[in-house]
DNA sequence: CGCCGTAAACGAATATGATTCGTTATCGAG
DNA sequence: CTCGATAACGAATCATATTCGTTTACGGCG
């Protein structure tokens, strides 16, 4: 039993595991996880600190997905930014469920930010200068973050119930399939930002940030 | 002891003291709980049904904050739209650190009905159809919940360490106070999809959405 | 005025989960 | 072949969430 020839672990193995499990019941614990590894709860401990690691991991696994252009400064800069949105989007819904489980911690993923840092060369070809670009990129990842949270939320969502009034229901009601409503939504709401961005770049350089002032 | 006069329990104050504990330390156990309520911790069972539904209540604590327009059909739309959406990361950003706890659940909370009823007779009054103003919604309500996660982030979210790439170490550079930063970004944001909602109103009532198609 | 059902506190007990430690046995380098 | 590191295990620890039975004040009703 101890110490077997081939290991039967390993920090990605572990990973992938509990990924796993978190997209079919939503959250793990380490017995189930050891159990569908097979092991003893405590050999886990050989191969990783702890839990938090293990989710970590897991952010690791889901953003390695992400493909990036290959010269992010080449071709039109709003394609660019678009792919990497889309992609960005992608590995996040293909795990809905594990955001969740993300919100709590610190990003200090070199995928992570590996996908910034593209992004950030991007709005550098679009003329935006330091702040602009920060500016841009968090716009853009708390755009993202919110609907991969919206495409996890489960099917009920926005329930209309009797509380619900007349012109939000009817909106619900003229709503198109969940799993098609997220990604296009998200779409549409990408081309938003997108549109605002390329006219901020026309004018770029000067003001405090991508856009005007914001009204307060 | 038992049952005494004047009841030290209520789902409120409970709910409350939880507040507390998660704005101070980002989480909350129930023997903390009970602590801070000087308390057992099996009293808490007579006032709720369970460290879930404790959360609920957090979630309705903390959007009871929320001030909507009078009439949300009067005046000009984007303004009320503004004034919604700020007032929504508002009461978010007065418990930054609760947001990670309340997206593991679903959403069936009356404020937060009211909140999007609000919004969509603003889409409405634009003259958005049903499809178009649930999906306003949606990228209004994700790009909120994604602005406020990122505020409930730490400091050091995106540590800008050797891996960072020069254009994105560069704009962290360049970044505001962190308090600052995640709020003044918010209302840029918000004011480029304000921008993108109104473009959309002016030839609204044909399409399938408020933006075009979305780039596939 | 005293009785009784309910509500609200408590303490003890249970179940589950995360983590640590000491042990064992294999692997691979010298 | 020997030895140190590695990777598994089992037992033990500790914290947490939750349940249950008990106690006792409160307040309405006869």
């Amino acid at each position: 039993m101890p110490r077997p020839s081939t290991p039967k672990l390993s920090p990605t193995l572990i990973a992938r595991a509990a990924l796993r499990l978190v997209d079919k019941k939503g959250e793990f614990t380490i017995p189930e996880l050891a159990a569908a590894l097979q092991v003893r709860p405590s050999s886990l401990y050989n191969h990783v600190g702890g839990k938090g690691e293990i989710v970590e991991l897991m952010r690791g696994e889901a953003m390695s997905a992400v493909g990036l252009p290959s010269d992010p400064a080449a071709g039109d800069w709003t394609d660019v930014v678009r792919g990497i949105a889309v992609e960005y989007l992608n590995s996040y819904s293909r795990h809905p469920r594990l955001i969740p489980l993300l919100t709590s911690h610190t990003v200090r993923d070199r995928t992570t930010l590996r996908v910034y840092d593209a992004l950030a060369e991007a709005f550098a070809a679009a003329g935006f200068d330091a702040a602009e670009r920060l500016q841009a990129i968090t716009i853009l990842d708390s755009f993202v973050i919110g609907s991969a949270l919206d495409a996890a939320a489960p099917a009920v969502v926005w329930e209309a119930d009797a509380e619900a009034g007349d012109a939000f229901r009817e909106a619900l009601d003229a709503g198109l399939t969940v799993e098609d409503r997220a990604r296009t939504t998200f779409l549409a709401g990408l081309e938003l930002l997108l549109a605002g961005f390329r006219q901020a770049s026309r004018s770029a350089g000067g003001g405090a940030g991508p856009v005007g002032g914001g009204a307060d």
